[in-house]
DNA sequence: TTGCATTAATGAACAGTGTTCAGTATAATT
DNA sequence: AATTATACTGAACACTGTTCATTAATGCAA
């Protein structure tokens, strides 16, 4: 009975043709201009046929989210590599600055983006998202222990570290550096994840 | 000829009633749900009247952006009758937050939301932004010159301080702190900022 | 192989969006 | 009172996400 396996390989790979030219039209022409007609265009298939492979626009691109994490744990999955906790803090911070501005429209997505989280709030998603601040976390209060950085909560210097590191790249992704005209937000970027890091380190 | 003057004021007090109508369903309802359509019923006029008083839905929701600017110097201004700088630093820190959590759409409008920017990017709304980011400047560069904190570059500290603050903030707003489940954001993001103004404390 | 049931795909429609424009009604000027 | 200028609008266009009855294709049992 090779018929039920083909037929849910067909399936499969329909939302897997669905999902990449979605991801490709969104990486190309932003979520916006993104619709489900244009994504059932270069698909050649009618745009109701979307909707039995997905629940409704925000499923597609919920999806992308997803997959888009997964690339983000394998990016920052390098780090475990890295003994030494204080440089795989920054090892943590460049990679994921890198990250950021290499595929800023998935980072768009993933941190910033507001439409794709309102259907689904549970997410497994996000779990990955959750592990990559666990191993921020857990970085972090290794290097609290061992007395190489400044700090209280390793919780709360996580988020702030977080945070910043985030912030710097956000404002960047959105275009919100208008101070520095003309300049690579870039380097500008790294400059200042640099000044947090040293602010960080004890003496 | 009091004729002239008073088509210029109706002219005027039509554009602020149309300003008005927008922000309330927009701080309401959210950008994605404030409709031309919308902002016309709520005024009683026809959607194609708000044309003859903006170029396109992206310069009302640019004069809100200004607006919100607005507002937002004149809260952030009163950090400047903070003398001592180390304190003013933790003074524009929390009013900055406070600010942001406040009116989270504003902010949103202001520093993350992609839509209003597209049109216009040269803008006297972003001065103002320029501004308060001087007033930051100016004090870290003061805390700076009096060994009050560490750090090299006032600007890249500056810069790193403002993305860290626009960081949490923005994770909050945005709905991307699923990993702090159910609590209240705002003890955290106050949290992590001291521990950010901490960490930049030397001794 | 034929007939039936299941599944996949679609065209057309609905309600909504931003935007334009010919036409109308009102007000100001001559 | 007639003419010009201004303010406004209804209807339309080209989109959007989404639904659903209908059609086409397929799988299975007799």
């Amino acid at each position: 009975m090779g018929i039920a396996e083909r037929k849910e390989r067909e399936k499969r790979e329909m939302r897997e043709r669905i999902l990449e030219a979605a991801m490709r039209l969104f990486v190309e022409h932003g979520f916006e201009k993104t619709s489900i007609r244009k994504i059932a265009d270069a698909i050649e298939y009618s745009p109701a046929t979307i909707y039995l492979y997905f629940k409704d626009k925000s499923e597609v691109f919920f999806e992308l989210h997803r997959m888009a994490f997964g690339r983000f744990r394998e990016t920052m999955g390098q780090s475990l590599h890295v003994a030494d906790p204080m440089e795989r803090m920054r090892f943590i911070g460049r990679v994921y600055i890198d990250f950021a501005l290499q595929n800023p429209e998935q980072y768009d997505l993933m941190f910033i983006m507001r439409a794709p989280m309102e259907s689904k709030t549970e997410t497994d998603g996000w779990e990955v998202g959750h592990k990559a601040f666990e191993m921020l976390e857990t970085t972090v209060k290794e290097c609290l222990d061992q007395g190489l950085i400044q700090g209280e909560d390793y919780r709360f210097v996580s988020y702030a570290l977080w945070g910043s590191v985030h912030g710097l790249v956000a404002l960047a992704v959105r275009d919100r550096l208008k101070m520095y005209d003309e300049e690579d937000p870039r380097e500008h970027i790294f400059a200042a994840f640099d000044e947090v890091m040293s602010m960080l380190t004890l003496n």
